[in-house]
DNA sequence: TATGAATGAGATTTCATTCAT
DNA sequence: AATGAATGAAATCTCATTCAT
């Protein structure tokens, strides 16, 4: 298994790295291979071609994120809670990996539509967890039950997604995780039992 | 002004076919001028050069969006209508326009942060219209005192553009002009008073 | 007869600026056209295609000058005084339309072979005149008898062409004229009698 | 160092062999691959562009042949016979490389202003080696005190230049070398003291 | 395993020339 | 005679991938 050898690590990472700072265009296959300190030729011992280190990279970094996270919200009961875990998570993450940020909210995006129909593989268990999450809140009567589930994960995702580029776009210069806070009360807000 | 030549326009629309149907990085300036029924280089009189058509591209497009959503939501007293009517506008556009809701959605952010970055000079007046209505419902009573206005466009914006981008995904094969009213109760929701 | 209207003259004299300003691969037809202020499509009317302005700008101007240093040797009796006046009206000519010297000396050399054979037909005239002088020097006794025609022809004109190419290369910013009389002493020496 | 690989030669080589027989503007740089054997890109593993390989080449030609004659005029102790040698060497060179004559006295020279800037320095070796043995001369007697060294080495130059020019454009089909010894004493002639 | 030299396909843009008005 | 909008051919250079060592 390529995965547990320590090179296809430091690829990826250096992957991470170039990408971040030459942009996606300007991120060529030699300048990964430079920055992990191998040479061409032996990224393709542990990569397929170009676009399976990119794919890779999100797997393994989101794969990492999206695991963790499940566990995390598994110590609270509350759905309130588990999303206001799930959006601090997410921010925390990408706020202690400044590369990253840029890599999945900025460059990854440029990729051709097939690349990213990949990268959404990806995503869909993190919109699982998602809607689990929300699943859960219905049954426990914290939101409404006629709360339409793959419109509210549009919302919390498309909110989420949305902050953290304008966050990234701005050079990152302000404090997100701030903000995580006040964004799951307004999500929350949208999907609690209608007053009267 | 080149704008008012019919060949301008001609152009324009044989790009966001041209792309639609090829890709980003398929749609090559023959193929746009083949579209176009002009030759290669008439296209060079009427645009600097392919980035040119791009920006020119959304500029038309997203800037009549805008200018003519503005006037519609004139005519509309309360904040939460103009919302729904914001929403919806959006949606019928890219519903209408099933190529251009490619190009916008998927093909276009692959384009290069030079021409990103101008892309989202033209959605600035997208975004500030967006605060207009949040100021508009504060100021009105409809929404609470404390909301968090940049935030609230996030979430609309956001919002917005996931739901798009994944019908865009799914082939544009479900009906999202539908979902319109169900996302703009989901958002009021959020930002209405605090029950008790 | 085309050469008698006024807009030919009027283009060629275009031509030179625009080459002298621009350059030889920066001298389009449009920037003749515009300089001449007339349409691109005028130029058609007058000139063949772009090579026939540049060789008819070289027969204009050069073939004129041949014709008036022609006429103006024949006041002088001696081959020597003849040489003077030579190399004196060619660095005046220059001197006096530093266009043409930049256009003559270093644009017009950057065509490519064809049009080069075609100027180098023009130049004969001017090089026929040369032979003149030296066979009337030989015959006068003014130059040895042995003197090779072929080589003191490329010999003044090599030295000719040198010095002024030298001088444009060095922005004219020296006095070209006032060496005229040192370089043709240089030349007469060489041809003269073997001293014993 | 690339100059040491064998192939830098090899596509310098192709080049003067690829532009002598289609001419300057028809030597494409797939021309010159194919020429040398090698693929389009490979060029770029040796060169930075096009108009690298043009002054790489003109630098490897004539500076080796300016150190050769450097050397060789060393061997003689009176300025006359350096400048025989010169002009010898110059003949010889080009002489027994057909193509080389082609491209540097016609082709090269259809280069734009900046790759002549160039090719100039590179000459500037070749011209202060005339000045040497001019000073030299003057030094020893055998030139006159008087003479002007800027004007004297114009003339030297401009006629060896002419005189090759000549000799390739009419197809190089007279014996170029066997005029050597006549040139350089016409030469000298004009350098020498004046006879009384 | 690792290397890195070599490959070669592919696209934007310019500009001389034409021709309908 | 004059215009100028339209044409379309043509070439440099990049970079993902391979393969002999």
């Amino acid at each position: 298994m390529k995965k547990n050898k320590p090179k296809y690590h430091q690829i990826i990472d250096a992957a991470v790295i170039a990408i971040a700072e030459n942009g996606y265009h300007q991120a060529q296959v030699s300048k990964i291979a430079r920055q992990a300190g191998v040479a061409d030729g032996t990224i393709y011992l542990y990569f397929k071609n170009k676009e399976d280190i990119l794919i890779s990279l999100f797997q393994e970094k989101m794969g990492t994120f999206v695991e963790k996270t499940s566990e995390n919200i598994q110590t609270k009961s509350k759905a309130a809670d588990q999303l206001r875990l799930l959006v601090e998570n997410h921010f925390t993450l990408l706020t202690e990996d400044p590369h990253l940020a840029v890599v999945t909210q900025l460059e990854l995006r440029q990729s051709n539509k097939e690349l990213r129909l990949k990268i959404n593989e990806v995503l869909k268990s993190y919109l699982l967890l998602i809607d689990q999450i929300l699943q859960h809140g219905i049954n426990s009567g914290e939101f409404r039950d006629s709360l339409n589930i793959r419109l509210a994960r549009q919302m919390i995702f498309g909110t989420i997604d949305e902050m953290i580029t304008t966050w990234v776009m701005n050079d990152q210069k302000y404090d997100l995780a701030a903000s995580a806070q006040e964004a799951a009360e307004m999500l929350l807000n949208g999907f609690s039992m209608k007053k009267e």
